[in-house]
DNA sequence: TTAGATGCAAACGATTTGCGCGGAA
DNA sequence: TTCCGCGCAAATCGTTTGCATCTAA
C-alpha cells in the first residue's frame, strides 16, 4: 500500500510529523477545502502517533466550544474516502482515527481504560493478505490487527 | 488459550460441531439456566462457522416473533463473561459473536456486503501476544485479527 | 422458595440526514 | 459568484438500564 498513497516512508521511531504544510497541501490536491475544522483536526491527527478517538477530535474547535458533531463526522468521511486518515475499529462503541502514514502500524488497547498504545514492530499479517486474497477469492485486501490487555496503570 | 476453557481441540475442517448436549452442559456448570432463549442462541450459534451478528440472533424466538434485544444483550454478556462465547468487533456498527472453539479463527470482512467468512489458516498474531505483553507491560494480551476485502459477489 | 431470566419501556451514546447559511475558491 | 463545508435540529441505530413479573433449580 505504500505506493497509493503519497506519504514518505518516514522512519518511524514512531512516525516522524509530516509538516503541516505538506498535509494541508496533500488534502487540497484530494480536492477539500482549507478549512479551519480542517486544520484543527490535522494538528491533533499529527501530534498524537496513536489512533484519536471522535470525542478527542470534538474539542478541534478549542476549549468549552466543542465542534458540531455532523460537520466532524462528515470531514472524517471525506478525508477517509481520499484515503489520507484510517478509520479503526478498537472495539469500542466510538471509532478512533490516524493519519495514514507511509507504512502500516498495529495497537494495544486497554480493556480497561481503552487507551489505545502503538506498537512499533514488524506487522505478521501483513504478507498474509496476498494469500488471503487467494485462498478467498476476496480482492484488494487490507487488514487490521488488535491486542487487548490490560495497561501498566490499570493492574 | 487451548488450556483456558474446557472444548475440545477439534480437528477443524472448518470446526466440528459440538454436540448440542455438550454446549448446554458447559453452560449449566458455567452457572446458567437452561433457558428456552439459551438453547436457541446455542443452536444459532453452532450452526454458523463464521461469526453471527446481534440481528441474526434477533431471530432466535422464530419467525415474525424477534426477540426482546436486552434480553438478548444480557444474555450475550453472561456467555461472553463465561468465557463460552467471543464477541468480534468486524468494524461494524452491530456486534457479532462466535462460540469459543478450542483454537482461534481469523476471518475476512466483505467492505461492500459485509459478509464475514471464516479463515482456516495458521493465525500470525497468536504467537506475539507473549512479546507484545513484554515490550508493553500490559498484562492477560488476547488479540483480534480481520483481513478486509472485496468478496466475489460484490466484484 | 428464591436467585436468576425475561419483557417492556425508557434512557443513552454514536452516527447520520436534511436544510438553510457562510465562507473558500 | 459558486459550490463546498458548516451549524443546527431531528432522526436512526445499537446498546444499556430500571423495574415488575416469571421460572428454572
Amino acid at each position: 500500500m505504500a505506493h497509493a498513497h503519497p506519504h514518505a516512508e518516514a522512519s518511524c521511531k514512531i512516525c516522524a510529523e509530516e509538516p503541516p504544510a505538506a498535509l494541508l497541501a496533500a488534502c487540497r490536491a484530494a480536492g477539500l477545502r482549507r478549512t479551519h475544522l480542517l486544520r484543527r483536526v490535522l494538528e491533533i491527527l499529527q501530534r498524537q502517533s496513536a489512533p484519536v478517538s471522535i470525542r478527542e477530535l470534538s474539542a478541534a474547535r478549542g476549549v468549552r466550544d466543542d465542534c458540531d458533531p455532523a460537520t466532524l463526522y462528515r470531514l472524517l468521511q471525506r478525508l477517509e474516502a481520499k484515503g489520507l486518515v484510517r478509520r479503526i475499529g478498537l472495539h469500542e462503541r466510538a471509532a478512533h482515527y490516524t493519519l495514514r502514514r507511509g507504512h502500516h502500524h498495529d495497537y494495544v488497547v486497554c480493556r480497561e481504560c481503552g487507551d489505545v498504545a502503538l506498537l512499533d514492530m514488524a506487522c505478521p499479517a501483513q504478507k498474509l493478505e496476498r494469500e488471503v486474497g487467494r485462498r478467498t477469492g476476496f480482492k484488494d485486501v487490507d487488514h487490521e490487527l488488535q491486542f487487548y490487555g490490560v495497561c501498566p496503570k490499570c493492574k
